[in-house]
DNA sequence: TAGATTGTTAATCGATTAACAATC
DNA sequence: TAGATTGTTAATCGATTAACAATC
């Protein structure tokens, strides 16, 4: 059964899957219907049965889905079944904020090694890591065998850091400065830049004077 | 002049198209084609046309788009012409550096006030704000116009912040907490979680010696 | 003018939703 | 069994892309 090619929308629905099968465990709940996943994540449930499907057949005729087990397979598909080593540069307020959530642990995405250009950072701790200097990126990537860049550089430094980090070898990179990045094809880049929430938020707002409620929802 | 129902993809493009032509102006160019644009940002001309045309004509046709009026139109749709108020709550890590980013400033938005409910943050200073009770949530809100807030509080309290943002009469939500809130329909919720987009980047890493479409996952 | 480029309609593509046989 | 719910195909919906007349 090969895998046709599966849609970025699919994917990235794939972690939010796991985030409330999460909190369904830790409820001590055991299964589930698309019903009943589609109702808190405000999803159609066809959608949720047709996004699992693409990778196997998870669940059970009747029953629903056994909340341990899909959790087991979503993991393996998202490869967070094997540890995953990130580098993060960049030793802002930000930086240090995305070191200490230890979220990462329980998802098996580790932030292992810190690294900064400027002298004033470099040699402090954070979170029991020495922050290191450029030069070492390369050589820790290959020794630790990261695989994930997480960049959190002021976005004038960022496509300097993005070039660092793909010819040191990462597969895949998160963006949180505010800038474009060229990478090469075989290198993954997503971006986490909230600026693009927040100012498309503002367009939602409530014009005072107008409310066109043309376009008002009934259910 | 009712504007037809225009599609969340859309209005997410508008603060990219703002970006690219902040850094045109920057470098002092007067004039853009749809083309050179999508070449910019990876994107089919025909949609960007698509996409302005919703809101006016904003182009020439011969010439492309005026870089500084199409910059004035973007901000008018975004309601960034006018300025726009923003809370934050929560004083952690995440949110000092959310405060220091001082691009706010340039696209009219900006935070005004800084909340948090623990005892030993409240009266700090960040950003030359006070940081303040939760109870002064909304008055603040009422007194100083805000409109939005941004919440950087740890998930298992980011419900109850949204509560209190939403009954303090707020408008539209910026949540950076991994939570899935729950909110009336009236108030708009836009996600910034960084989980996902990390976890779901891991989906794309190479499995080192598999990456054929013929090979099944099989346990 | 001739070349370039918009705004917009039509065609295509892809994603979501509905429907239902299979089956627990 | 009868009710529930999956996996999957078909139908629908929406978004992207192509094409082109209008026109600078």
């Amino acid at each position: 059964m090969k895998q046709a090619k599966i849609s970025e929308a699919v994917v990235r629905r794939l972690p939010v899957y796991l985030h409330v099968l999460n909190e369904l465990q830790r409820s001590e709940i055991q299964t589930v219907s698309s019903q009943d996943l589609g109702q808190r994540l405000d999803l159609n449930p066809a959608q949720i049965r047709k996004d699992l499907a693409y990778f196997g057949e998870f669940g059970r005729k009747g029953i629903g889905y056994e909340v341990s087990y899909l959790i087991e397979k979503i993991r393996q598909i998202l490869k967070l079944d094997q540890q995953l080593n990130v580098a993060l540069i960049g030793a802002g307020n930000l930086g240090q904020a995305l070191c200490n959530y230890n979220m990462y642990i329980k998802d098996n995405m580790k932030i292992v090694a810190v690294f900064d250009a400027h002298p004033a950072k470099i040699g402090s701790k954070i979170n029991n890591m020495t922050v290191l200097d450029m030069e070492h990126l390369k050589p820790t990537v290959e020794s630790l065998d990261i695989r994930i860049g997480i960049i959190t550089v002021p976005a004038v430094e960022a496509q300097n850091v993005a070039d660092k980090l793909v010819s040191s070898g990462i597969e895949g990179i998160l963006n949180f400065a505010p800038a474009i990045l060229k990478v090469p094809e075989q290198v993954r880049i997503h971006h986490a830049d909230f600026t693009t929430e927040l100012l498309s938020l503002a367009y939602y707002l409530e014009n005072g004077a107008d409310n066109n409620d043309d376009d008002k929802v009934v259910d």
